[in-house]
DNA sequence: CTTGGGACCTGGCTGC
DNA sequence: TGCAGCCAGGTCCCAA
């Protein structure tokens, strides 16, 4: 499912292709992709030039005139593409460019959304640091966390606490973490959270690397999949071995998600060293 | 303010 | 074999 390292190789792969060309036409085979507005919502996009093309959490921006742009939420299986569309392509709307360009938002379950804002500010403030970012700091971590009595799983699924984690990324990071999924996000130590915290970039990061994760649907836009789950340790990998102590990896339901993890890696209580 | 539950959505899987 | 029903999970909305 696409979550901050899918969008980030997205974003990095269509930005030079239609940043400074003008949006020729917006074709909606499913209207319901605009959201209640339908397709009209997005005519004031018509015509207007692509300044640049951003990334916030796991929304994806082509930023317009002044602060005006289309976002784009991927959501679970949306895809977007400028290649040739694969047989049986769910194709949910048609981006053309005024250099011929052209991307294809395709998505199986329908629940992706691209949407035009007059003002993007709204979107912007309201999500959580950017967990690459500078100003996300352990220290930032450490007092959102500190607010929160929800299992930290559910923590850092919250896009107000931190923008961009989706399930994969969670279980990946609290496992190089050596978290427990269902601990209490505010009976964390100090010192865990910074473990954590930088786990959370270690993973994000290299999951850019590899160009995302292709567990489903996910593809990159040129139609190729990511590597990025080929590392992951224990994210969908129920039953199988923990690459660090070879027990098996077990999983549960953490607030109606399921969470994946090592049951003797990351102990509910850790024992004395 | 935080927390929890349901709704949305459909292909694939389970079980009778 | 056929089919009902559950499941996956990101986000929004509502109630407590």
């Amino acid at each position: 499912m696409p979550e901050l390292p899918e969008v980030e190789t997205i974003r990095r792969a269509i930005e030079p292709h239609i940043v400074g060309a003008q949006i020729t036409d917006i074709s909606l085979p499913d209207p319901s992709i605009a959201g209640p507005g339908g397709s009209e919502s997005l005519q004031p996009a018509l015509g207007a030039t692509v300044r640049a093309v951003l990334r916030r959490g796991k929304h994806l921006i082509l930023l317009l005139a002044g602060n005006s742009g289309i976002v784009l939420h991927l959501r679970m299986t949306g895809a977007l593409l400028r290649c040739e569309l694969p047989a049986g392509a769910r194709v949910r709307a048609v981006l053309t460019f005024s250099n011929g360009e052209r991307l294809a938002f395709t998505d199986q379950r329908r629940l992706g959304r691209m949407q035009y804002y007059a003002s993007l500010k709204p979107l912007l403030l309201r999500l959580g640091p950017e967990p690459l970012d500078a100003d996300f700091t352990w220290e930032s971590l450490r007092s959102a966390l500190k607010r929160h009595s929800i299992p930290v799983k559910a923590a850092l699924l919250d896009q107000n606490i931190v923008a961009g984690i989706g399930n994969m990324y969670a279980d990946e990071a609290l496992f190089l973490a050596g978290i427990n999924p269902v601990v209490s996000a505010n009976q964390i130590p100090a010192n865990e959270i910074r473990t954590l915290w930088r786990s959370i970039r270690d993973v994000l990061q290299r999951a850019i690397e590899d160009g995302g994760a292709s567990v489903s649907t996910y593809a990159k836009p040129d139609g190729n999949r990511g590597a990025a789950q080929f590392s992951f340790n224990v994210a969908h990998r129920k039953g199988q071995p923990c690459p660090r102590c070879g027990a098996q990896i077990e999983r549960i339901m953490v607030r109606k998600r399921g969470a994946c993890y090592c049951p003797c890696c990351q102990p509910k209580r850790k024992v004395d060293a």
